[in-house]
DNA sequence: CCGCATCCGGCTGGATACTG
DNA sequence: CAGTATCCAGCCGGATGCGG
């Protein structure tokens, strides 16, 4: 989750070039962190305001959001639209950049499904299995 | 890793996938975090011992490299060898199903490396924006 | 309605020292 | 070599209250 280490040495992965890894992770974490990706979900169909984020999470919280929503505009992956009424009316939706990252969200969303007992099975029987040893 | 969060809200996000948004989630978690990425994508071309791995990802704690090993072999994504030899040998290989979370690691890899400069300019540009606002 | 400021508990992850 | 154990700083994220 934290990405402030810097000195990622050398070497590629198996063909891969090096320099990539920070850039990778850089992109992983904001991928791993606890809201972006339900955010950047919710945005798929359409552009949504604060509230309505707020109430379609479920169990965020306003900072939360807010930090959740800064960090993906300022990495360029939703804009964020401010109409001046009263009350005041913010509305955010995916770029296209965005989108495109959302489509491999999807895919390891789809991925987590298909998955998800086969994980989930393989979890209980390690803890079942360290239980005994212990 | 503690997968103490995971477990958590108990409520549904929006009806229909609510308990599927816990597993991605998790999963997400697991991609997200520190250093399991960087040991997925090492072990794709073959198994490797417990110090190699080390010496390859470079910057890696030993604690963090056993927790992160520990956590991918809980969830079923890799194997642990031991021989029981002087010294010790223990080698770590992907299974079938962290190879197909492999794919996903590296389609995304792709996608930060294609669309690297575009974040880049994102942020520096964000980042000056807010510097003359403040 | 939107979001910032503040406080604070708990987890993450680094450094170090010690076993088998 | 491959861990385990302990200590500890720093950040993440929740709760609450204020401000435009």
């Amino acid at each position: 989750m934290k990405r402030t280490n810097t000195d990622v040495p050398s070497f590629g992965y198996t063909g891969a070039e090096s320099h990539d890894c920070r850039m990778v992770n850089s992109v992983l974490a904001r991928i791993g962190d606890k809201w972006s990706v339900l955010v950047v979900m919710f945005l798929a169909d359409g552009s949504k305001r604060f509230n309505e984020l707020k109430r379609l999470i479920g169990g965020v919280s306003q900072r939360m959001l807010t930090l959740t929503l800064r960090g993906l505009e300022r990495d360029g992956l939703v804009t964020r639209t401010v109409t001046p009424s009263i009350p005041p009316r913010v509305d955010y939706e995916l770029t296209d950049l965005g989108r495109s990252l959302q489509k491999h969200a999807v895919a390891l969303a789809g991925w987590a499904n298909e998955n998800q007992s086969a994980i989930e099975r393989a979890r209980t029987r390690f803890d079942s299995e360290r239980k005994q040893t212990s």
